[in-house]
DNA sequence: GTCTGATCTTGGTCAGACCAGTATGCTAAC
DNA sequence: GTTAGCATACTGGTCTGACCAAGATCAGAC
């Protein structure tokens, strides 16, 4: 019929992604509102059904919408899968990333911390209490304490009552899980770590119960220096040396 | 031919992107390698070529890939636009979380000056020193002034020279844009914030000249509570008689 | 009033086709 | 031998019309 690009060289997956977009961005489609269907969409804006799917999986990518097989389609709340797998891609392209998302990483928890000393709740308190506990428990192993000790760094973002930077948190944390369990190897080969991690993580979480943000901030960020310095040592491979003589 | 789902109910669509998602984080594609053609993809993987296109636009808005028209699909370094996209629908639908964003915002700027402090080098400290002019210069235009302070941040990120900083604050920050705006807006109501904008940006900007992790993690922070004070008051109303008996 | 089955609708997919430029290589002119 | 030109194969961008399987719906049977 026509030609494939509109009279702005606007290609047609662009027109419709572009509809789409305008109406979830001002608010006429919100979540839980379903689309009208595949074809209907087509004919409506003059495209064929396949460059309507491209859309629509486009969409879905980015997490605005699912689509229900024979159902129909779907605007749902944003999610995190998006964050992870942009992360989990860019990381894997670019393995020196792997430094930067540990500080990013770092922003996040410090500004929850902070947070999570104004507004944390009882709740949140018991949470932490819980992961505080389970990491003295299972100090000795290596899966299960590198499971507490996320567990423990997560309920303070969680305590943090922010959405936004607990949805970053999990995608950065999420691609840092190795690195929790590689910890923990070096807690099975130097026990002299032991008093480190469970002492710092008492004192962070005192920090909290106080109330006190700068407190709360300096203590989680020594406690990310220290970590850094172990495994920075670990990797010299002297690390039993410069423990004893500390 | 067959059923339209393989034996273990993936669709063709997971199908193809698998196979993709596979070799992107195997590092067997990399980014500037040209994908082979549609056609070929198809005919390997045994499915229909939309469902390639599907598959291939959704790697395009994760900022994996690049459709060139007529030239082929070749595999880019992951770009910040995908968060971009993110945050922006995800803000649409969730008006509140505009405060939320600016803590994540806080968050990435105060550990990007801490870096800054460590790694910044004469490049980026002229970059700073001409944000800082550009900001006493346009202090009393609307929009060049946000630009400005927009820019003096964002510098400031780019002395961390952390690449994963410097992509969320892009987006973070992109969707702040009209709270820079809004902030300069009060400036020409209210000509007392002068001050507090020029001489707050001057003492983060010593602050990192003199290298000084601690006091330009303060300085950034209480700038940017002093800025939250300030649009509080605005909505409150009383912004003049505050500033007056202050 | 409830249950049941035919029918409509929806997403999932395919096959084959056309268009408009790009890339390439071969031919013909210099 | 070199190079300008052009035909051709290839690429993405798109359309059309079709089929399948299963959820949704509603008429009709009980």
């Amino acid at each position: 019929m026509e030609l494939k690009r509109t009279a702005d060289g606007e290609t047609g997956f662009e027109k419709v992604f572009a509809f789409l977009r305008e109406r979830l961005l001002a608010g006429s489609l919100k979540p839980g509102d379903r689309l009208i269907s595949e074809r209907e969409l087509a004919t409506l804006l003059g495209v064929s059904r396949p460059i309507v799917r491209e859309a629509l999986r486009a969409l879905t990518v980015l997490g605005i919408v699912e689509i229900r097989d024979r159902i129909g389609t779907v605007v749902t709340r944003p999610d995190v899968s998006v964050l992870n797998d942009f992360f989990t891609f860019a990381l894997a392209q670019q393995a020196d990333m792997l430094d930067d998302v540990m500080q990013a990483r770092v922003a996040i928890e410090c500004q929850a911390i902070r947070l999570a000393c104004e507004r944390a709740n009882i709740a949140d308190f018991e949470r932490l209490q819980r992961a505080l506990a389970k990491i003295g428990e299972t100090i000795d192993e290596a899966d299960a304490g590198g499971m507490a000790d996320f567990e423990f760094h997560r309920a303070i973002v969680i305590a943090s009552h922010s959405e936004t930077l607990t949805v970053l948190h999990g995608s950065l944390a999420g691609l840092l899980t190795h690195s929790h369990r590689s910890r923990r190897k070096l807690v099975q080969a130097f026990p002299s770590m032991k008093t480190y991690l469970i002492d710092d993580h008492r004192r962070i979480f005192d920090a909290v119960i106080a109330r006190d943000p700068e407190r709360a901030d300096a203590t989680l960020r020594k406690h990310f220096a220290i970590g850094d310095e172990y495994r920075r040592r670990a990797i010299v491979g002297d690390i039993d040396r410069t423990i004893a003589s500390g």
